[in-house]
RNA sequence: GCCUGUGUGGUGAAAUUGGUAUACACGAAGCACUCAAAAUGCUUUGACUUGUUCGUGUCGGUUCGAGUCCGACCACAGGCACCA
């Protein structure tokens, strides 16, 4: 049993005293910028399931340093959001100083793990100095003409009266109270995301991510080609609906339009059972997004009496109906409805009694549609009930009805994007200040640049008003204003950003953190380059990652950043999951306190346990008994000091596994896989402690290789027996290639592809020799003999295997 | 429904990418040390019908050889979900 509670804490010291982990620009060696996400500074503190991102990422950290390069490893505080406002609230703080707390409380505990953060480069997105320039970029969309209010529906919580995320309203009901969630207008700040729709497809190509990384990315953007075509209403007026699926245009039997779209309001007049539809339109508007898609056995609607729509390819008069499952603010908010080839058409057919008719052979549309995933496959399908183009393939009825409503001036080929723009206000106290005024006579104006940051006032009231507007509008010192423009009586606006905001360019302040002239120079960001590996949990993946390149691909355009993409690699890690395999909460009363680990274990077990625990990109449940097990693998290494000599005769078997271990541990450091990483050292363990006596420079060579995972029990270890410098500031091992085989090697010879015996060779014998000596195995002519040998074949130093008939 | 993963001992998991399946660790059992326990060390540990045996979710295929490749299916987990 060591020390490690004075160990750790004497090298914590010596690390932050001699600043050993801050970095700066330094053109002679390579940058390598590794990023992990910034976390949400919670009131709980520190999870184990940071401390396994956490150091991971240092161990990759700390190895390159070792091998030379200028590693920038930054970590600072997520500390806008409504959590903490929550928070402050119920503990009646102001969330200013409930964020100062929990980051002192964060910091505290990474520092017990050792982390090699540059605390030099440390920020908050809470910092005025910090979302200074989160508003400053928020001006540049605006003034490029990428950022526009708009009203758009919300979720609303009758019963506290507030706006809600869409995670706050999950499920449909108020995360709160239990209210039911319902839709509301409201006039938000948008940013034109949807205008960065196929560069943010494109841009993929110019990354590293894993291949799920960007499938995630390319079905949240959600790309769909089809065509726009414009329909005719009998008696004038006319409308356009989008299709992926054109072949199909001779099947339609109605049209379905979107309840809450504009084209519904425009035919109003012409409508003969206003009552019925208004009383439609009504009731949607109370459902939530929610309701809309779980509600959907049944399909609701309701038809526009009097209007009649006309199929432009045979002229065929069919009804206009409103339906719930249109969206919107989606294509045109309108639909062709081919009852036959889609599922939602068909439920919605049989609903309302509207006929069916088939245009593609080879379903059995009785039952069921027959839909393009089931067709496109189907190479025998042909287009029926379809004048001229009957008998044509599908590939070919797209192509041939397409060009013809072209020609006819009609339709046309547009893509269409699930991803939305992005509504980037929210009626919170505690988030960045959207910099905007609003004057009477000037309209919405941006705010002087000069006069950023606008800060959140230091008031006591910061709990949510009952009519949902923002905290910040009942405070009539931040509210009332002059207009930068006429200089006259204004208003400024009182929503804030939503969280994403400050984490979206965060990875480019810690740069150049503290810069006052820009959010980060152009030549810090030109020698950093990008993060090279960026690491954070799946949840992540999706919406954070696409936010953060859209805001970059933005800065780019308007030549801010060095390149399009300043993320090169990135990396998720699984969940640390409590011992009875459910995720931890106190609820469940199985949440590990690192704090707790680290006091009874130390911080070198619980990091090494926590590399151990299994494949780093999956999910683990906690086990106590793995951690002991780690802090005694550490034991084990401290004591093998007992056995040190200066000798330096050992035998080759140890020779090769020491070079074979450093080239084993080099890889898996590089490719994320600890786990195994540890178990090679582990090896190395059991066969130095089966010596007599180890050399003090195998024992140097294997605290240099366990130093990223457990950097101060090894550091101790060098410095006790005094090996040599410091280990963080050693060249990483390298390992000699003529020494990472053996002169024997084990063959394994098989007979029929069953092992039957094993040989040990000398690498110099050659298949002849290999063979004489397989075929004189009592085992293996046991199975051979009186049998017709049809042939042998041999893997070299592997594997000979002996075919017998 | 769609997309993405994952299925290997009692448990967490390895397997050089088609070449000895179960490395490493936990747990368990036995032994040593001890008055005793803890700690530590050593030994054993896939299964059974104990053998020219069976065994990586199931069934089939390719191959001298399959955890790995191909086809079909089952189960679980995560993400998206009326996107026309």
């Amino acid at each position: 049993m060591y020390n490690f509670k004075e160990i750790e804490k004497k090298w914590q010291k010596y690390w932050s005293d001699n600043k050993s982990f801050e970095v700066d620009i330094d053109k002679n060696k390579t940058p390598y910028y590794i990023l992990v996400e910034f976390p949400y500074p919670s009131g709980s503190g520190l999870h184990v399931g940071h401390v396994r991102s956490y150091t991971a990422q240092d161990a990759l950290a700390r190895m390159k340093r070792m091998q030379g390069y200028n590693v920038l490893y930054p970590m600072g505080w997520d500390a806008f959001g409504a959590p903490a406002e929550q928070y402050a609230i119920k503990n009646h703080i102001h969330p200013k100083d409930a964020v100062r707390e929990n980051i002192k409380t964060f910091k505290g505990q990474m520092q017990s793990l050792g982390f090699s953060f540059d605390w030099s480069r440390e920020f908050s997105t809470t910092d005025p100095e910090y979302y200074k320039w989160t508003q400053w970029q928020f001006l540049q969309f605006y003034k490029h003409n990428m950022a526009y209010k708009a009203t758009v529906p919300v979720n609303w919580c009758p019963s506290c009266k507030s706006v809600l995320s869409n995670e706050d309203a999950a499920g449909g009901v108020c995360e709160r109270c239990g209210s039911t969630v319902i839709q509301k207008e409201k006039s938000q700040w948008m940013l034109k995301m949807s205008e960065y729709a196929e560069d943010l497809l494109n841009g993929l190509d110019d990354t590293n991510f894993a291949e799920k990384v960007k499938l995630g990315q390319i079905n949240w953007i959600g790309k769909s080609k089809g065509v726009e075509v414009d329909i005719d209403i009998v008696g004038g007026g006319k409308f356009s609906i989008f299709t992926t699926c054109i072949e199909t245009i001779y099947g339609i039997t109605f049209f379905v339009i979107a309840p809450d779209g504009k084209l519904v309001k425009e035919l109003m007049p012409r409508i003969e059972n206003k009552e019925e539809v208004n009383k439609y339109i009504e009731e949607t508007s109370k459902k939530s997004n929610m309701d809309r898609t779980e509600l959907n056995k049944g399909k609701s609607g309701v038809e526009l009496k009097g209007i009649k729509a006309i199929n432009p390819v045979n002229g065929k008069e069919v009804p206009i109906f409103l339906g719930d499952f249109v969206l919107g603010d989606y294509g045109t908010g309108a639909v062709m409805a081919v009852p036959a080839h889609d599922e939602r058409d068909f439920e919605y057919a049989k609903e309302h009694n509207l006929e069916i008719i088939e245009v593609i052979t080879g379903g059995d549309i009785k039952t069921k549609a027959y839909e393009k995933y089931d067709y496109l496959e189907n190479k025998d399908a042909r287009l029926i009930n379809s004048d001229k183009f009957n008998g044509l393939t599908i590939q070919e009825a797209k192509e041939k009805i397409t060009h013809m409503l072209k020609e006819k001036g009609i339709a046309r080929e547009v893509n269409n994007y699930k991803m939305r723009d992005w509504i980037f206000s929210r009626q919170r106290f505690w988030g960045e200040p959207i910099p905007m005024v609003y004057c009477e006579k000037c309209g919405w104006q941006p705010l002087d640049e000069k006069d950023l940051p606008l800060l959140l006032p230091d008031v006591a009231e910061y709990e949510p008003t009952d009519n949902g507007e923002s905290p910040l509008a009942k405070i009539p010192e931040f509210v009332n204003t002059t207009c930068p423009k006429c200089k006259g009586l204004a208003k400024r606006e009182t929503d804030t950003m939503p969280n994403w905001a400050g984490s979206s360019w965060y990875f480019l302040r810690f740069m150049d953190p503290h810069n006052d002239n820009s959010f980060a120079s152009m030549d810090a960001m030109k020698y950093w380059k990008r993060v090279d590996w960026y690491n954070g949990g799946m949840e992540h993946t999706a919406r954070h990652l696409l936010y953060a390149r859209f805001w970059v691909q933005f800065l780019y355009n308007i030549g801010l950043v060095p390149s399009k993409e300043m993320i090169w690699t990135r990396v998720s890690h699984g969940m640390i999951l409590g011992s009875n395999g459910e995720k931890m909460s106190k609820s469940k009363g199985n949440v590990i306190n690192p704090d707790d680990i680290v006091k009874e274990f130390g911080a070198d077990a619980l990091r090494t346990y926590e590399m151990f625990i299994g494949d780093y990109e999956k999910d683990a449940a906690w086990s106590t008994n793995g951690l002991k097990g780690c802090k005694k693998f550490l034991d084990r290494i401290y004591n093998l000091g007992n056995k040190l000599n200066d000798s330096n005769d050992y035998t080759k078997d140890i020779l090769v596994l020491i070079n074979q271990t450093i080239k084993k541990v080099t890889e898996d450091l590089n490719n994320m896989k600890y786990n195994t990483a540890v178990s090679a050292l582990m090896i190395l363990l059991n066969n130095l402690e089966s010596l007599e006596q180890v050399s003090r420079k195998d024992y140097r060579t294997l605290l240099h290789l366990l130093n990223p995972i457990a950097p101060h029990i090894t550091e101790e270890l060098n410095e006790k027996y005094n090996l040599g410098n410091k280990l963080f500031e050693s060249s990483w091992p390298t390992y000699d290639k003529n020494n990472l085989e053996n002169d024997t090697f084990t063959m394994v010879v098989q007979v029929n592809g069953k092992v039957r015996g094993k040989l040990d060779t000398k690498v110099t014998a050659d298949e002849e020799e290999i063979k004489k000596l397989a075929f004189n195995l009592d085992n293996v002519k046991l199975f051979i003999d009186g049998k017709e040998i049809v042939k042998v074949i041999i893997i070299p130093k592997k594997i000979i295997n002996i075919v017998v008939k």
